[in-house]
DNA sequence: GCGGATCGTGGAGACATCGTGGAGAAGCGG
DNA sequence: CCGCTTCTCCACGATGTCTCCACGATCCGC
């Protein structure tokens, strides 16, 4: 039995292009134009994962998603028009499960939707293949290597590794670094994970565990 | 034979979800609404775990939970709003066993309960090879040899020794050092872990049982 | 492509933490 | 009250870590 993906656009073209190459990989489809009747046809109908544009006639995407959060954990894979926007939702914690900006080639769309239709299959009990964190020994292995990891990149690790494929914007990891919310430049990050890569690559030369995510920030590769 | 979780959430809709994927997962489930109610629910009829909302009408999560631990073991996983307050939550070491924040997916939900029954099980009797704990002496043998502690060495040493591999803060061992909550400042700490490393390395002088971590407390090495 | 923004990196200085010896206070038994 | 042990704290140096800067590389939108 195929999954439903519910395609939320107002653009009648880019609806019918995205439902094409949906139904070609494999999915049922269905589409909305109008976000005010996105609740009541997931409400009625729930689909496997929503396709939801950022900007929407009448109501906003961030809205429509945060609605869906109240009574759902439907995945949702959000649509923006640009990269700059990304870093306004992931600011906002609207509880989208993964975004793709325009232009996209519907390729990547359909790979996004897999990929997250994968994640919301298999219980998120999985982890990072061959990383280990010992919360309470402050302690990280890797690939059965012991990581001599400094306070702060313990927690950074810690913090990527809570949600391996979620991308986390700077101030996010600030965040997680410090429990007493002290001000420090973003780029701070930066070198925190210059360090913990130089530590990972130690062990596996050849995996890019820390992703960088242009303009938003990084995520853990799953 | 299953084991029986109690939801302690005051929104019946996010219960009734919790409920089901709990269920689905295996699980017995019982709900409350009302913090007062727990602590004589879990008196009357102990369930396998407690799944604890922070922010309930009348009665706050924390207080809760503090309230069970003067009687009870039962393993608590808190569900907090957001991800600042979690460590928040950390710090102030209220016992409960794990954590999970807001907006999360049952899925998860369902995950941290599986890895914190799965940790209860296992039993703890773990130790530290070489190291024997005389409880009611106040007494230690490290290798063959009695150890000439002094009451608070011996308190540090077995508040250690009690959960091997676990980093304990500066203020987590001193409350275990004083049951009179006095206040003394962290560096106390150091000074007896000093004198107590001295007493260690003159029984095996090449092992280093006692590990800083550097910006976060010690920890016996496992 | 071009310009602007973002990111990776090495390194240096500021900063925090830790180990230690020892001084004085506090307990405690005689 | 005295002598002893133990505890707490302080101060200093040693060590480890963080933060930021500057430069070049890379990426993106036009």
């Amino acid at each position: 039995m195929s999954e439903r993906i519910l395609i939320v656009e107002d653009e009648p073209k880019l609806a019918a292009l995205l439902a094409d190459y949906l139904r070609a990989a494999g999915y049922e489809t269905a589409c909305l134009a109008d976000g005010l009747a996105v609740a009541p046809s997931v409400r009625a109908h729930p689909p496997d994962l929503v396709l939801l544009d950022l900007m929407l006639p009448g109501r906003d995407g961030l809205d429509v998603c945060r609605e869906l959060r109240t009574f759902s954990q439907v995945p949702v894979v959000m649509v923006t028009a640009r990269v700059e926007e990304i870093d306004r939702l992931l600011g906002l914690e609207l509880g989208a499960d993964d975004y793709v900006c325009k232009p996209f080639s519907p390729r990547e769309v359909v790979a996004r939707v897999r990929a997250v239709l994968r994640r919301a299959h298999r219980p998120p009990a999985d982890g990072v293949p061959g990383l280990v964190i010992d919360d309470d020994g402050y302690r990280a292995i890797y690939d059965g290597h012991a990581l001599d990891l400094t306070p702060v990149e313990f927690r950074l690790l810690r913090a990527l590794a809570a949600h391996p494929g979620r991308v986390f914007s700077r101030d996010q990891l600030l965040d997680h670094l410090y429990p007493d919310h002290r001000v420090v430049t973003d780029r701070t990050v930066d070198s925190h994970v210059k360090n913990l890569r130089r530590k990972l690559e130690q062990v596996r030369p050849d995996r890019e565990l820390i992703r960088s995510i242009y303009g938003v920030g990084y995520k853990l590769e799953e």
